[in-house]
DNA sequence: TGTACATCAGTGAACGCGCGTTCACTGATGTAC
DNA sequence: TGTACATCAGTGAACGCGCGTTCACTGATGTAC
């Protein structure tokens, strides 16, 4: 045995399987939304038998648990990466679009419709803060004009979600619109609710981009 | 026979049971979501037999169908009341929030995930102008700061979706953005992403929907 | 007012389907001596 | 190096379930003469 982490091939054979059934279902939900998951459609496409899907996940719960924390991991990465590169707001937001984009149905699994019974595991609130962390630092250096609505006050007295992050009111301020807005526009895109509006949607969501990343006011 | 529209009593009868079989399909949809409305469960819960709905819905998308119809043409007929009676930006704002939380599984039907294959039927797009109407006719007597990021020339370009509405630039990107940022952070509460967080969403929402009502910046 | 007929709401049985999941098993792969 | 054993991936049959939808029917309600 040389040093740690040996990995045997047993091992390395059951994570490319159970990445592949991943796979499978990510190009499941593209297709038929997530709720239309379903196992033996994976084992079929996959050429093996329903119940040998159970070998790796628990069953269905579990996948589809799975892919949600895949998920938030995956934009979590996105960011940091991001922000390693010296990425400000304006980058994170782009890099925000372009994740959204390259799979709609994970975005959708991450913020869309919620499926009412079903909760995320506890864990991916601990991603999400990650999330938003990259978010708090690229919102700090900006400084933008005063708040008028009160708004500031009540999310300086408010701020759980922030953690022990030294940011004032208005990055607080600042990282809530970033996500907010951004979502809306992108969600209403990916939706199709812009389809045969006339106008493009990269450039409204970078107009909305534009005002927040040099002061949200 | 006097006069017009005379109603028989089969006919009263029929579009008591249709309302009945709606009513019951909001219910189920608000506990299990759009993805799993069941005919058959509907129609145990009305004490009949599955095949009983067919003499009144052809079949489980066309009841779907007439759903989404009906949440459409509800939102525009809260929004034709609000101006009716006066309303601003503002007063459609909260109009728009308190739709949205009298049932939230509604408005996921209008603006949430789509289902990937399901098509709205066409007349929605209709009952959408009648709102996005309402909305310019709002977005139109509040004259803001000039625009800095090229979205309104953008708009002045591309303004299919306003149909022959006179409002200018700035009343389509302001009313653009009500519709987008309202629905960023309506559907992130709806969704239970807040939660946990600390701040109150009506603040949130009633900060954005301040910003915009006095003028977009 | 009464009778013959037409309309139509609702039933019950049935079809075919796919689902998640369990279970006892086969057969291949890896491990220990 | 060879043999005995343990591990474990995958199978096939089965269970119970609920779904959407069709079909031939019963029985009540309404209509025409």
């Amino acid at each position: 045995m040389v040093g740690k982490a040996e990995e045997t091939p047993r091992e390395r054979y059951r994570a490319q399987v159970r990445a592949e059934i991943k796979e499978r279902a990510w190009e499941q939900i593209a297709a038929s939304g997530a709720p239309g998951l379903s196992l033996n459609a994976i084992a079929r496409q996959m050429g093996m038998s329903g119940p040998a899907l159970y070998r790796y996940f628990a069953g269905r719960d579990e996948l589809i648990t799975e892919l949600v924390r895949d998920a938030y991991r995956s934009l979590a990465d996105v960011f940091r990466a991001a922000a390693a590169s010296g990425a400000d707001l304006d980058g994170l937001g782009r890099a925000l679009r372009a994740w959204a984009l390259d799979d709609p149905q994970r975005y959708f699994l991450v913020y869309g419709t919620p499926v009412p019974g079903y909760h995320a595991p506890d864990d991916v609130t601990t991603t999400a803060r990650e999330i938003m962390t990259v978010v708090l630092d690229a919102a700090r250096p900006v400084a933008g004009p005063a708040d008028t609505t009160g708004l500031d006050d009540h999310l300086a007295e408010h701020r759980e979600w922030a953690g022990d992050h030294p940011a004032d009111p208005a990055a607080l301020r600042r990282a809530l619109s970033f996500w907010t807005r951004l979502h809306g526009v992108l969600s209403l895109e990916l939706a199709g609710h812009f389809t045969g509006m006339g106008f493009d949607p990269a450039v409204l969501y970078g107009a909305e981009l534009d005002r927040l990343a040099h002061a949200v006011r």
